[in-house]
RNA sequence: GGAAGGUUGGCGGAGUGGUUGAACGCGGCGGUCUUGAAAACCGUUGACUCGAAAGGGUCCGGGGGUUCGAAUCCCUCACCUUCCGCCA
């Protein structure tokens, strides 16, 4: 949520600001005025609590005395009846303003491009030269097969579209990709690892703005009204929900590997081949607590967290920043890391950093306390490091060889008993 | 799944329907003392919200009710603990 105080005191500035992200001025202007009805009624009421609780206080006083108290109390239900009618209008508006305000984006960052959709990204920089070799790549679906990697048919059967099932040496690239990817946040980057549950209550997807907007992009248990976690964010950021952080804590940095299990409802026949989009991947995930002076600098720094991974593995990639209009709903600034698949021959997006500022904190109650001693709300960020079915489809396609075997780059073999190569035998 | 008990401030733990935002202890912070530290002693120490301020309001698991007034009584939901059953 956005800062309501923002909202009303610098009003066109705001509007301003969201209108950037193609948010019209009905939405913060609805919001203005039912905060100004809130707190007018709140005023109210709160009057009428004030005189009641000294009245009550004096009927208790004279009642022990044995006094007359009839007609205080009958004076006072009727201010109670007052007071319940100004609160039932009060419960109502205030609804009605979250409701507005949860459909209120994050306010973009002044230095982000102008642009309502993918088209107005910007390509900050593109690591890694990418030069297509004399033979012909396969892509990962071809190349999976010759080596034995992949079963989507299976998959299917045992479940449905969208459940891959990763075979063999393909299996064992995939948890030695894990266990690098943790290694390297968790020994280099400062980083603790979590392992939390896959499965969270409904107020843990609310924390992080899945619902209610979402639901219909998410698998959801009825029977205990739990829900499969479609990324490590959720389980991870809502570990501080309702907390306050110690400023000298600060930045809190974790990471995590999970499964994350999408719907993708609405996405039927879009980038469905093999591995693109599926309903079940593997992730790792980083999510950083800051103080709010240091966010942005943060996000540099996660970006860069993120980069390490691909470098690692000898990967030609590129960094968007993204425009006003492309980037997720909670945040105020955001990079995508975008692997090149030379056999696709498109750019696969493989990681999202976003700095939420308070936005997201605003809505989990995850605040810290300041040197100063004041209570404030603290900054998120989050980005994948990385995300796994488009990693092993680039590298299938970056580090193919011409006889169709893969090459395993230096940094994953001690994860792989040595391994140099992925082959059709399933020899090293 | 069955039975019983519980849910109070950072933690432990009191609490009579009426100056109880909440005793007491621990912890935290500030101070006295000390060469320094410890101990001892003194003081202080929750969050949210409205307000320019003064000041006000709300919060004792969540929601609802009774009452002039609820941490305290009633209903309901959730969670936790223990015992029994089942089980990787």
């Amino acid at each position: 949520m956005i800062d309501i105080k923002k909202l009303r005191d610098n009003f066109e500035e705001t509007a301003k600001a969201l209108a950037r992200r193609g948010v019209g001025p009905e939405k913060p202007a609805a919001a203005r005025d039912l905060d100004a009805r809130r707190r007018a009624l709140l005023g109210e009421t709160e009057n009428l609590k004030a005189k009641r609780n000294a009245a009550s206080k004096q009927i208790g006083i004279v009642a022990k005395q044995g006094g007359d108290i009839a007609a205080a109390k009958e004076e006072m239900r009727k201010v109670g009846d007052r007071i319940a009618e100004i609160d039932r209008e009060l419960a109502t508006v205030e609804h009605d303003l979250r409701e507005t305000l949860l459909m209120i984006p994050n306010l973009p960052a002044p230095e982000i491009p102008d642009g309502l959709d993918s088209s107005g990204n910007k390509v900050v920089r593109t690591v890694g030269e990418w030069k297509d070799p004399s033979y012909r790549i396969m892509d990962h679906i071809e190349v999976g097969e010759k080596l034995g990697i992949f079963d989507f048919p299976r998959g299917v059967k045992l479940t449905g579209t969208g459940f891959p099932v990763i075979l063999g040496q393909g299996a064992k690239l995939q948890r030695a990709l894990i266990q690098y990817m943790l290694d390297v946040h968790c020994r280099t980057q400062g980083y603790t690892e979590m392992l939390p549950p896959f499965v969270v209550n409904s107020d843990s997807m609310t924390g992080t703005g899945q619902l209610p907007k979402f639901a219909e992009d998410l698998y959801h248990c009825q029977i205990d009204d739990f829900w499969l976690i479609p990324t490590a964010e959720v389980p991870v950021t809502n570990f501080y929900r309702d907390d306050i952080l110690q400023a000298k804590d600060l930045p809190v940095k974790l990471t995590a590997y999970t499964p994350c299990f999408r719907r993708e409802a609405g996405s039927a026949g879009k980038m469905t081949r093999g591995m693109l989009r599926v309903h079940q991947f593997d992730k790792v995930e980083m999510v950083n607590f800051v103080h709010p002076d240091t966010s942005f600098d943060q996000l540099e720094t996660l970006v860069g967290e993120a980069e390490a991974i691909l470098k690692g593995l000898g990967l030609c990639y590129r960094v968007l920043m993204l425009c006003a209009g492309d980037m997720g709903f909670s945040a105020a600034k955001c990079y995508d890391l975008e692997l090149w698949a030379p056999a696709e021959k498109q750019w696969l997006e493989v990681s999202s950093c976003s700095c939420f500022t308070d936005y997201q904190a605003r809505r989990l109650n995850c605040r810290f306390k300041d040197t100063d001693g004041k209570t404030k709300l603290v900054h998120t960020l989050n980005g994948s490091g990385v995300a796994l079915p488009r990693l092993m489809v680039a590298m299938l396609e970056q580090h193919q060889l011409e006889d169709g075997s893969i090459e395993i780059p230096e940094v994953l073999r001690p994860y792989m008993n040595g391994q140099e190569r992925l082959t059709s035998d399933g020899q090293a």
